[in-house]
DNA sequence: TGTACATCAGTGAACGCGCGTTCACTGATGTAC
DNA sequence: TGTACATCAGTGAACGCGCGTTCACTGATGTAC
């Protein structure tokens, strides 16, 4: 059968958007091309129209997945102040929300160091998307500079990431929220409530 | 053949080490029973003489490698004061051997994210061992009360790993040491150099 | 002391299974003439 | 306008492969008598 226009994009669209939200919930080896392909009502075979191979999906998978967070971050702090914005980032980064629903959040935080052993044509891509990521998001944080800024970033994502992947290795309700409580509070009060600052010591 | 006394322990001992090691490098999923077992100069049919299957494996193994470095942690620190520790722990969790070096490293910060999906049964002994390490390592802490050396504990470590992993998921080297720099310069300087207190604010 | 049997860590062929990937095929529609 | 052919997203059988797990077997040594 013949396809409209724009058919082909758009099945293509649904099979990362699919493929972003299943490797996040699941991870990328435990996430078959079959599994994604019978979610959007097809069959394995058409995968190849579309990718490469498995890698392939999977760069996009993660592209999508970032930049899907990233723009709802923007997007909830797009009129506050800077010090507002920031605390609604890290308010929303730290929810229960975020820890119940890997699948719809940071994907650094759902996949962490699976990122670090993906196949080798897959590292620079990702690489490059969280750099993207960061360049992204750099807005939202203090800073005087964008190296500031950046600098912030390399440090606050991955630890809230971490505090959030240390929370959902836990398996009792109360002790995985406990932990991200503690990082909550921790994060608001260091970055919120001026008791930190960012600035170079002046040597 | 009969072996020795002690024989049966110290196969079982070297499977365990062998797996704590390559589960940290290359991640669960992609360690396989005949690859542990042939480093240990064995055939895969006698794994199920020491493990009921792979899962027990997968347990003992990050059991193990958490206990290693927390032991490494200790000991690196027993002749310090409680401030210096605290420095030496930082400057080696975030050094680049860590970097480098996964697989002799934390376990937490190697799997992350993949610990919470294990399959069901691993997942309250994983999470028992990663309260363990917590139990280990927080008189390395500041706080004045265990509760506020555990809450501490459960930010700095998780925080810490976050940095470490993001550093791992880039693949220029000089990115790698920039995240871990900025990392470092930001935990040292927050917990060793008193600009952050800890303690709760006086409601 | 000698003999028959029990033990049990380790062997390696075999199993069923799910995976990524390939490929000949389908069939509705566009296009050339 | 009608006919023959080209296109190409999607199908589903088939492939080779590696995996976790099982199991009948091995063979050196311990033990019972």
């Amino acid at each position: 059968m013949r396809y409209s226009e724009g058919h082909k994009a758009s099945t293509r669209s649904g099979i990362v958007q699919t493929a972003a939200r299943e490797v996040r919930r699941k991870g990328a080896s435990a996430v078959s091309v079959a599994d994604i392909m019978k979610a959007e009502g097809l069959t394995h075979g058409g995968f190849y129209r579309h990718f490469k191979d498995k890698d392939a999906l999977l760069i996009a998978a993660v592209e999508t997945a970032l930049g899907e967070v990233g723009d709802q971050l923007c997007q909830m702090t797009a009129t506050l102040s800077r010090a507002q914005a920031l605390e609604r980032v890290i308010t929303f980064y730290l929810s229960e929300a975020h820890l119940e629903h890997p699948e719809r959040g940071c994907a650094f935080a759902a996949l962490g160091a699976e990122l670090a052993r993906y196949p080798k044509r897959c590292r620079a891509p990702i690489a490059r998307a969280l750099d993207q990521y960061r360049s992204q998001l750099q807005a939202l944080l203090p800073g005087k500079t964008d190296d500031e800024r950046k600098a912030c970033f390399d440090v606050l994502f991955p630890s809230m990431a971490g505090c959030l992947t240390a929370a959902r290795a836990q398996v009792d309700p109360d002790r995985r929220k406990e932990i991200l409580g503690h990082a909550r509070e921790f994060f608001i009060k260091l970055f919120c409530n001026g008791q930190f600052s960012l600035e170079k010591d002046p040597k």
